[in-house]
Formats: structure tokens, C-alpha cells, sequence
DNA sequence: CATCGCCCTGGAAACGTTTCCGGCTTCCGC
DNA sequence: GCGGAAGCCGGAAACGTTTCCAGGGCGATG
């Protein structure tokens, strides 16, 4: 029990044989058996382990990822860090959690801190991005991968396309007879806000949209409360009554299940049913949105998959160096759920549970 | 823009001065102004940023703290995760996260891994423990500390008491009326299953225990549909039948607040009322709780409180070396919410939603 | 039997950083 | 004006590993 770890140099001495071999026996690639099995012996002796930081100093290498988000608590990001974990971890790579933090140039930061070169790559989900960061990336040491926003060339990324995945709720909601249908959205300045907002105003503006686009309410966050509030504003002063009056519409789309999951509660405070009275769609399809009650209809954009795609990229990238920036989209697909349910013809007197 | 990063040599160079005084100018000791002006300028021309592997090396220093857990998705652990994160990274110090996986001999190979230094310190919540962990914890070549349950002796840790949570919990339906307590537990031989028994066995012994304790049912896991189909199994296949009679049990205490939400989802299955039927009561006051319909009462054991008691332990250790294990005891605290009523002299028909 | 070639081994360099140590200058106080 | 001390600088070593290179032994082939 020495009061240091053992080296590769007591190895070597200890089995009676020069560094290199050594570190060859050990590695795996030309020395002969009896060496190997001389070696190994040795380095069991002593309990042996490769130190990280020589090891990295010499290959260049870290056999270390990083993960960027701005908030690691949000249920999509978890998803994604759970699956890229999973899909590096055989690979023997560690993964590195990292804040973007909210604004563009603290991501700027983010990426120029690559240059320490603690770690091989960096799969960073920004939730603002611009030209600055852009350009950042692409003169970043390390390869990046970018979840979230189909980028312009030379930049690795996969995204789904939460426009069309607004599309899928707002066409599902039509073909369920529902004919006032409102948004809420999260802040407008960041890259999923923004996708999502030109999907409703496509969807709603398209030749085939059948019904009346009620109203638009933007929620200062993507979370449950600032959902509720949001769809509070949205049902207006007038709802504030006791009396259950009608509400301006029959639908929501909520830009998420966080978002869709305050409407719902907001519905309920103001004794409207989900989905007899108002229907309600999210945006994720999250674990919590599936466990709900009413569990949410929600347009999943594949976070496992996307953060199994991106961890892939990587790989190539890192592994063989992958020459193209390829770009992985994913399809957002309609998970329907209880949340959403046909209009009745007279949607009146639906009553909440008291 | 060459091809390689800049290194500190090269900033030696254009500065025109030593290699020792260009580390120590960069670093802020014992160099004059005009050097480390000189230094500072060369080194923003090159755009140089010190390189990682090297510093960790010479330094014996990663500024990396790993935190491990079996399942990553898990929101205790996800609040941990970024309470350790939002202590340790002002700092300066990174998160590696890693997975303990569900044994324990995997745990013990995790805290053996820890010999390669790829690492400041562990911080490790482990789902099973055993006598040969605590012996490699202690024989572990950085700092651990362990969340989750009180070591004996030369151990950090962090640990809530989730038996007394229980009695709490146990404690609270009492005082509602209820009478005929169950109890959802998960796998026994984890600690926190071990835990909570004990505390569900002690806290239903006690002379004032005035109610009948039903059973006892033990999930496969800590998750919703595990909890789910413990319930279902709790209520019998008697219950099965469409009609809705009457349950064996007026209230469920849960080990968790996914198990918890299984079993609300299991009684609305069958038409009972929460809390109106069936008070329930889960166990880590999750966000997933709090938005939940009804909200969840639940015992906090402090997940985010206990990731920063966690991060700073593993602070003092690894900036000061401060000599003593210590252990630092979180309270349990009840959240009383809408699962959770006082009991209805008549208990019938309150009925479901439909 | 000689020569060529292959496989294995050991010495040494290199990765980039911090820090010890010795020597220089400079400044202060007597 | 001189001795001493303090501050600052440069050379060099060290951290632990991988890999290049050269040399030696041995088998195979001509």
C-alpha cells in the first residue's frame, strides 16, 4: 500500500522489462505472449491503472464528451444526456455536463472554452443562436454537434421540424371538429419559439385551415406556471367569473408539454374539462405529458433519438474522422392521447369532476 | 490561424520571454506589470488558452468532479445533478456524470475506475450498498462522498432519513382519519426499499398507531407503471370487476412520487376518487408531483439541498483537504397537497370523473 | 551455409504545463 | 557608499504515457 498510485514505470520494473514494452503489453499490439503475460502479472501485483491526464497529454485525447444545454433540469435534455450517455459509454467516453446559459454570447463562451481541449467533442443544444455562434462553431478545435436548428453547412446537426410538428397538432385538432384554436408559445427570441411560431402561423394560414385562429399568447418561459398564466391571459378577464362561460375557443397548441400541462391546469381552475371542453396538445411527448391526467396528446420530436444521432455523429466525427458535416433530420410524429377527443356538437354542460 | 493550437511555448517565444515567466505571468504570481502585459498581449494575439491535459498533469489536478447514479432519468437524481453542477461550477470545476449501474458489484467497479484520476472527486448515490463498497470507498485513491445513505465511519456523506419521511407520511394520514393504511413500496434489497420499509414497519408498530395496516406491496421498480400494477395487484382482482366496490385501503403511502402517481393512475383505472376514495402520499416532492392532477403530497428529502450538502463536502475535500469524514443529515419534510384529504365520515360514491 | 527479412525489445523523445532553484538586478537602510 | 534583502527572471526538471527508431535474434529461403 504505497502512498502513491502505481506508475507504468513501476510496472516495468517490477516485471523486469524496459517502459515500452510495457506500455505495449498492456496496450495489446506486438509483444509476445510470455511478455504479456509477464506484464500483466506485474501490473496486478501492483494494482495498476492507467493514469488519465499522461494518457491524454500524449494521445491527444480526453475520451471525453461534453453536453450543452441551458437548463439540465428540462425533461427533454435529460432525455437526450440519458441517451447520448448510453450510446457513448461502450465506446468508453465520459460525458461532460455543461451550461450554455441563456443568452448567445454565453454560449459563444461556452464554445471558445473548447479550446482547453478538456474533452473530444461537444453535442450542444443552444436555445439562442446567431451568426456569432455560428461562425464560433465553426472555428471551434474540437468537432461540435449541434441539436436543435438545421445550420448552414460546414456544421454538424440534427433537428426535427417542430413546424411541421405544430402542423400535425393543428391538423389533428381539425380533424377532430374543433374550430377555435388557440397558441401558446414560449419566449419568441429563442430558436424553438421561433420554429414553432412560423409553424402555427403557416398551418393557420394555409388554404385548407377550416377553422379560426383565435389567438396567439406568448408565456415568459417554456414551464408549467408560466403556461397556466399564459392561458389565463388568454381566456381573459371575463373568464374570471365564477360562472363558467364559454371559453374563446376549443382547442389549444400548446409549444410544449410543460406549456400544455399549465393550460390544462388553468382550464381546470376555471372549471373547464380537458378534452370535453377544450382541447389541449403538447409539444415533446415527455414522460410527465404520458403520465397525466389526461395524458397529453403531444407531437414527439424525438429527443431520445436525436440525442442517439448526435452522439453518433460524434463518434464518427471523433473516432474516424468523418469528413462531410452531415445534417440528421428527424420526423416529428402525433402521439395521440386523452388530451384530445372529438368536439361534441353541443359542447355544453361537459361539467369538470365537482 | 495555423493548424495547431497555440501552446505556451509559443507565447514564450512571441513574447520573447522565458517559458517559466510566461506561466507565471498568465497565472498571476510573482511577475512584474510590464511582463505580464507582455504576456497578456502575446498570448491574446495567438489566441493561446492553456491546454487541459498538460495543466493536469504537471498539477495532479483535473478540476472535474464525477457524479454518479444508476438511472440518470430519475428526477431525484436529475436535481441533484444540477444543484452539484450549479455549487461545484463556479468553482471552476466540471461534472462528469456517470452510471453506477444496479449492482453493486458495478458500483465497486465504478469507485475502482476512479484509480486512472480522470477525476477530482466521486460523488456517487448508489442504489445498492454493501460492506465491499464501503471498503473500496475507503480505499479509493480521490475523495467520495456518498449521498443516499449514513456510512459508518472515515465516509463523506449525505444522507435525509427517509424512514422518519415515512412515519411522517404515516403520521399525516392518521391525522386526516384514515384507517386502513397500505403501503407501495419498491425493490427491497435497495437501500432506499430497505429504508422505507423499516420506516413503514416501525412507524405502523407504535402504540399510537390507531389505524389497521393493511399489506404491503413491493413494485418491481421505482417507476409509474411499476407502481401501477403494484396497485392493481393491491386491490385484488375482487376489484377487478367493473363495479366499483369498495377498497380495502382509505389510503397508500408510496415510496416514491413515481409510484405514488401509479397508484392514483391504478384507482382512477378502476373509479375511485383521489383523495376523495383513496389519500395518497409519494416520496422526494418532485416538480413531477407538484404539477400533477392532483398535486401530489409528498415528503421532500431535500434532493436539491442534499446534491449542494454533497457538492460542498466534496468542495472542502478536494480545495482544503480537511481531515475529518464528516456527515451531514438532511430533515425530512411533509408537503401536504391535494392527494391528501380528511377522510369523509361516509365514504361512498364520491365518484370518478365519468 | 549465407543472407534476407521479420518479429520483438529497449532507449529516447515528445506531449504542455507548473514549479524548484539559482542568479541577477534593484532598492532600501544604515 | 556599501551590505543585505527582496523581487524578478531563466534554465531545467518533472508529471505519466505512447510511439518512433534502431538494434538484435531467429527462422526461412535461396
Amino acid at each position: 500500500m504505497t502512498s502513491s498510485r502505481a506508475t507504468l514505470i513501476d510496472v516495468a520494473q517490477r516485471a523486469g522489462v524496459s517502459l515500452a514494452s510495457t506500455s505495449r503489453a498492456l496496450h495489446g499490439t506486438g509483444a509476445s505472449k510470455t511478455m504479456v503475460e509477464r506484464v500483466r502479472a506485474a501490473a496486478a501485483e501492483l494494482g495498476y491503472s492507467p493514469d488519465a491526464a499522461g494518457r491524454t497529454l500524449r494521445m491527444k485525447k480526453t475520451f471525453q464528451v461534453a453536453f450543452a444545454v441551458a437548463d439540465i433540469g428540462n425533461p427533454v435534455y435529460v432525455e437526450m444526456l440519458a441517451a447520448i450517455h448510453e450510446v457513448v459509454s461502450p465506446h468508453g467516453y465520459r460525458v461532460v455536463v455543461m451550461s450554455t446559459g441563456d443568452t448567445v454570447s454565453s454560449t459563444v463562451d461556452l464554445v471558445r472554452s473548447m479550446g482547453s481541449g478538456f474533452v473530444d467533442g461537444l453535442i450542444v443544444s443552444p436555445l439562442r443562436t446567431g451568426d456569432e455562434l455560428a461562425h464560433e462553431i465553426r472555428r471551434a478545435p474540437v468537432p461540435v454537434v449541434v441539436i436543435g436548428r438545421p445550420f448552414a453547412g460546414e456544421i454538424d446537426s440534427v433537428s426535427t421540424d417542430s413546424a411541421a410538428g405544430i402542423g400535425l397538432a393543428v391538423e389533428h385538432l381539425l380533424a377532430l371538429g374543433r374550430r377555435r384554436i388557440a397558441f401558446v408559445n414560449g419566449p419568441l427570441d429563442t430558436t424553438p419559439g421561433a420554429a414553432r411560431q412560423r409553424g402555427f402561423d403557416t398551418a393557420t394560414a394555409a388554404p385548407t385551415f377550416s377553422a379560426e385562429r383565435v389567438a396567439t399568447e406568448v408565456a415568459d418561459d417554456f414551464t408549467v406556471s408560466a403556461g397556466r398564466e399564459a392561458a389565463r391571459r388568454l381566456l381573459g378577464p371575463s373568464s374570471a367569473q365564477a360562472e363558467p362561460t364559454r371559453p374563446p375557443f376549443d382547442a389549444v397548441v400548446a409549444a410544449n408539454d410543460l406549456l400544455a400541462i399549465g393550460v390544462i391546469r388553468a382550464a381546470d381552475d376555471l372549471g373547464l374539462s380537458v378534452p370535453g371542453d377544450v382541447a389541449v396538445t403538447g409539444m415533446d411527448d415527455t414522460e410527465l405529458g404520458q403520465v397525466f391526467k389526461p395524458s397529453l396528446t403531444s407531437v414527439s420530436l424525438g429527443s431520445a433519438e436525436r440525442g442517439r444521432a448526435a452522439a453518433r455523429l460524434m463518434l464518427d466525427r471523433v473516432e474516424a474522422g468523418d469528413p462531410q458535416p452531415q445534417h440528421v433530420a428527424i420526423g416529428p410524429r402525433l402521439q395521440v392521447r386523452e388530451s384530445t377527443a372529438p368536439a361534441q356538437p353541443s359542447t355544453r354542460d361537459q361539467g369538470g369532476t365537482r
